[in-house]
RNA sequence: GCGGUAUUGGUGAAGUUUGGUUAACACACCGGAUUGUGGUUCCGGCACGCGUGGGUUCGAGUCCCACAUACCGCCCCA
């Protein structure tokens, strides 16, 4: 065992890689459906990409990015998260052209990487799956992709959801917020724990996330976001929550919800379930929101976005644990039991035929007798199990065994070769 | 970045407390039981080695140290 995979990265052999393009497959079909296309943008980036996106202060930025000079002494990020690659590619390509259709709906899914401790279902590299749209400041966008998301988990087979909504408001909005919290919690200062005390001057939104017991004694009192919204985000807010009604779809407001990205505003939300899987109580699977001025931030115009991620290890996870089944598709039609040396280019013969007509079909190549020959047809579970040896070439026939039912018949060679399904229709 | 636990064949693992010379048992796999048909049963095969590297000892899977990796918790998050 001398070389082993990189701390923190997985290996997703053949029998799981199955339930990886179920996922996938599920997603396209769901976001198709809501006019969302695919985009692939690189697995890198400069490093200011997501410097720039996610917040100097963001524990991402600060210690989670894996980056490196290249041997151009270029300073490159692997993706730690989808939405900044995607909208550097949205104005570097001048999606927001009068050409294209607004709003601009896309998706991405694949491997993003941080620099972190590896835990159950989050590695260094993972995957995520993703939407965005852009151009619109409408609510109504905001709650189509909000019920993308969970109509997206029903599709997966998860029906216990909770989704909890919340706004960080426009600008004003949170400065004056920010402003409200500062007052709040600087004379309890030094009660805080130490990691507050740092949250509190770099981002003091952050401490309402705090899982510290005496933290969350004063933020159980702390001002609500909710009492400093413009008229502008406080109507915005309203409107997604009366859409959201509208579709009956049933959310939570949790007013000291927050995100670990500096770029969002408006409306956030967390789709949760609850699942001893990823731990105890609601946990999140999928958490999104809006990001008015992130577009502006790498350079574009004032164009407005808002988007989702979700994470695939967990996703998994979660369902393996609720007990979803994958469809199993590794199904043979037929295996072709060659007897003796004579029969090696006959074999492979009938075998490739069988798959020109569109049928799964395997044989030996171990050079085994017919017994482990026939044992392995029935461990593969093949529907048909077809014989050829020294009789049979001589006769030009071969033999043809329905497996489930055991009947079986002796067929010219060419007919097999030709028309495999008028064969089987004889012994069904 | 911090703390805890763990690491023995293809797999599940016993053995580590009390260091002692054949690494148990089971599953899977492969071969065989009078020539070419699936199951069962029976027989046989399957770790020159106990994560890696050092050390202690007459002797180490068992003790000590370092490193690697995994899992759990913290931080954070998907």
């Amino acid at each position: 065992m001398r070389y082993q995979r990189p701390k923190g990265t997985a290996d997703i052999l053949p029998g799981k890689s199955s339930h990886w393009q179920y996922i996938e497959n599920v997603a396209r079909e769901v976001f198709s459906k809501y006019r969302f296309e695919e985009i692939r943008t690189p697995l890198f980036e400069n490093f200011e990409v997501f410097s720039r996106t996610s917040g100097d202060t963001s524990d991402i930025v600060t210690k989670e990015m894996y980056d490196f000079k290249d041997k151009g002494d270029r300073h490159i990020s692997l993706r730690p998260e989808g939405t900044a690659g995607v909208v550097r590619a949205f104005v570097e390509n001048k999606l927001y052209g009068p050409e294209v259709q607004k709003p601009f709906k896309t998706y991405y899914m694949g491997q993003m990487y941080r620099y972190e401790r590896p835990q159950s279902g989050r590695l260094r590299e993972f995957h995520q799956i993703g939407v965005e749209a852009f151009g619109s400041d409408e609510p109504a966008l905001d709650v189509e992709v909000i019920a993308m998301g969970m109509d997206l988990f029903k599709h997966f087979g998860i029906h216990d959801m909770r989704l909890a909504i919340n706004t960080l408001g426009d600008k004003p909005s949170r400065d004056a917020y920010r402003q409200a919290l500062i007052d709040y919690l600087e004379p309890h200062f030094d009660e805080l724990s130490e990691d507050s005390q740092v949250r509190l001057h770099k981002n003091p939104l952050r401490v309402l996330d705090s899982k510290d017991e005496q933290d969350q004694k004063f933020v159980a009192d702390a001002p609500s976001i909710l009492d400093y919204l413009t008229d502008d985000a406080k109507a915005h807010f309203e409107q997604v929550k009366s859409l959201l009604t509208a579709l009956g779809i049933e959310f939570d407001v949790d007013s000291t919800m927050v995100r670990g990205l500096d770029y969002y505003n408006h409306t956030i939300f967390e789709v949760m379930v609850n699942s001893k899987a990823l731990g105890h109580g609601y946990t999140t699977v999928c958490a999104g929101g809006r990001y008015n001025g992130l577009v502006e931030e790498l350079g574009g115009p004032e164009v407005s976005g808002v988007g989702f991620g979700l994470g695939m290890e967990r996703l998994l996870l979660l369902m393996e644990a609720t007990g979803v089944s994958f469809p199993e598709e590794h199904h043979l039609d037929a295996y072709v039991v060659g007897i003796g040396d004579e029969a090696d280019a006959a074999t492979l013969q009938v075998v490739q035929a069988l798959r020109q007509q569109n049928f799964s079909a395997d044989r030996d190549y171990l050079a085994r007798k017919p017994k482990a020959q026939f044992k392995t047809a029935d461990r593969l579970n093949a529907a048909y199990t077809l014989t050829l040896g020294e009789a049979e070439l001589a006769a030009q026939t071969i033999h043809v065994k329905n497996m489930a039912s055991g009947n079986e018949v002796s067929a010219p060679i060419t007919d097999v070769l030709n028309d495999f399904t008028k064969v089987t229709e004889n012994i069904d």
